[in-house]
RNA sequence: CGCGGGAUAGAGCAAUUGGCAGCUCGCCAGGCCCAUAACCUGGAGGUUCUCGGUUCAAGUCCGAGUCCCGCAACCA
């Protein structure tokens, strides 16, 4: 038998300074409904999840909240596992940077780059705000000033290690030539290259011990801790055991995909690549980079007080129908928007009238008709086989393989019209009244394996509908989630003369 | 003149190499009675941001301008 085809996929490692919020679960949902695509199409899938939780944030956190940081650390990163828990994301680990793990392997990762000489000791003299605890560039000051405290910034001289982020300069060039994928969508590429092209510096990857005692100590150097993202971005490595059992790593490594938000583009799409260069590492094949969440057309933030809770709006509209609407609604390669009038909209046109009626609606005919058993065919209708064969998987695949969930389940809702534009035009309850019975069989039989290929659709994002549907038309879902998708979406697979399971309305529709 | 994306029906989005401007929601009118007042059919609604150019033909190509937005080392 032949080894199973192996894909390894990453959230980013959300900054754990504050509870999480949607953008965090929008997050965790694309990569999530990719994992389970994933492995419908056979693939042993490995999901990295996390907290990044260093930094000098996090240690102003805990200090103005007077608790212990790595108590604050362990709290808040327990909130993002619960989140995880609750949203159903079938991540296979979930790595927190202070975890002794990760610290170690960071520490290993530094110092393989250490040996390939692309860490040197270097002065840098800055501006350094005292309100802020950090350096600021001209640009940042108004007047001369901290923009935040109003006060005048002093000169201050520190030595730092730096990494030569600038001796990888060509081979970074020479991979975003290669490979036009490796940053995705192609806007986020065309950024990045742009950045690229116009020359990089050597980055600072150290802090000042005394500045900031949180963070994972400089190996051979007590007086210096590794900068946040040097050490945040191994996390895709230590996971996997790196420089200690590489077991997972031999396996799982390269990542076929980094999720990332635009924000942090730069720092997975050329820092971390120069760093596994140095570590001599293979490079992640796709960076895959989403847009954001607006509320009611404006950015989220806490000073208009629109941040939604991920844990909030699940137990107010129940997980399934959001993240349907998030993966329906929010494009991947842009910013997409959330309302509630919005929410109830998709809701009520898409779940309620569209996919649950169309089951109540089949299902119903079926109990009503045909004894409730999946009925005989006797007459295969070659034009809807050919329609779904030819036209609606060939596009969900497309649309997944290129992250569009929306698109994929805009198919989806296609293909649901397609059925009930069948109901209406052959009018089985007519058929039945002249006693046409074996026509009624025949239509109804079809629609039962439609709606078996449309539960195998949704599986990614609504996997729980997906076991309904299929209980509902008599299937054991265990079974059929055990078969490869390229079997799943050919035609035929219904047992005739399956009882149907009972009969409940899928998503009651909303008011107003 | 830092780099890049965009402006299309009330809202949100589509339109392979230029070739009758489409889809979803909403709205209006019919139909149907199997279904969750659901479903099906039809209709109204557009100066495709502005001005100029190329062409038999421009949402699409070229030039100028207006307005939004993203990136520019730690907001998913």
């Amino acid at each position: 038998m032949p080894k199973k085809e192996t894909f390894y996929l990453t959230t980013a490692i959300p900054y754990a300074n504050a509870s999480p919020h949607i953008g965090h679960a929008l997050e965790a949902l694309y990569t999530d409904v990719m994992a389970r695509y994933q492995r419908m199409l056979g693939k042993d899938v490995y999901f990295l999840t996390g907290t990044d939780v260093h930094g000098q944030k996090m240690f102003k956190t805990a200090k103005e909240s007077n608790i212990p940081v790595e108590e604050l650390a362990a709290k808040n990163s327990a909130e993002f596992e619960n989140l995880d828990d609750r949203w159903n994301i079938t991540n296979n680990d979930f790595i927190r940077t202070s975890e002794k793990r990760h610290e170690d392997r960071a520490q290993e990762f530094w110092k393989a780059a250490e040996k390939s000489g692309d860490i040197y000791k270097k002065k840098y003299s800055g501006l350094y705000c005292v309100g802020c605890e950090a350096f600021k560039t001209e640009k940042d000051l108004v007047d001369g000033k901290c923009p935040d405290h109003h006060k005048e910034p002093e000169l201050l001289e520190e030595e730092n290690y730096f990494f030569k982020l600038s001796k990888y300069q060509e081979p970074l060039e020479f991979l975003f030539e290669k490979n036009k994928d490796f940053v995705y969508p192609e806007s986020r590429y065309n950024e990045m290259y742009n950045v690229l092209k116009s020359g990089l510096d050597d980055v600072s990857i150290s802090r000042s011990k005394d500045k900031l005692p949180w963070g994972i100590p400089v190996p051979g150097d007590k007086t210096q801790v590794m900068y946040v993202w040097f050490d945040a971005l191994t996390n895709y490595v230590t996971a996997l055991g790196y420089g200690e059992d590489e077991k997972l790593l031999k396996k799982y490594w390269p990542a076929d995909a980094h999720v990332i938000g635009k924000e942090i583009n730069r720092f997975h799409s050329l820092l971390w690549p120069a760093m596994l260069m140095s570590a001599g590492l293979e490079l992640p094949k796709t960076i895959a980079v989403h847009g954001w969440m607006t509320v009611d057309g404006q950015k989220m933030s806490k000073t208009i007080g629109n941040v939604i809770d991920p844990m909030e709006i699940v137990t107010k509209y129940s997980l399934e129908p959001v993240r349907y609407f998030l993966m329906r609604e929010i494009p991947f390669d842009n910013d997409g928007d959330y309302s509630d009038a919005k929410f109830k909209e998709r809701f009520n046109a898409d779940l309620a009238n569209g996919l649950g009626n169309l089951t109540n609606r089949v299902l119903s005919m079926v109990v009503k008709y045909c004894d409730g058993k999946v009925p005989q065919v006797q007459e295969k209708n070659d034009e809807l086989i050919k329609y779904l064969s030819d036209e609606i998987w060939p596009a969900y695949r497309k649309f997944m393989d290129a992250w569009r969930f929306d698109r994929a389940l805009e198919t989806v809702s296609k293909f649901i019209t397609h059925c009930d534009q069948m109901i209406s035009d052959k009018k089985p309850w007519t058929l039945a009244k002249e006693g046409k019975m074996s026509e009624v069989s025949d239509l109804l039989y079809h629609l039962c394996e439609s709606l078996r290929h449309i539960a195998i659709m949704i599986y990614p994002v609504m996997p729980e509908t997906s076991e309904k549907i299929l209980i509902q038309l008599g299937l054991d879902p265990a079974k059929e989630n055990a078969k490869s998708l390229d079997k799943l979406q050919t035609w035929v697979e219904l047992t005739v003369g399956n009882k149907i399971g009972e009969l409940q309305p899928l998503f009651p529709r909303l008011e107003k």
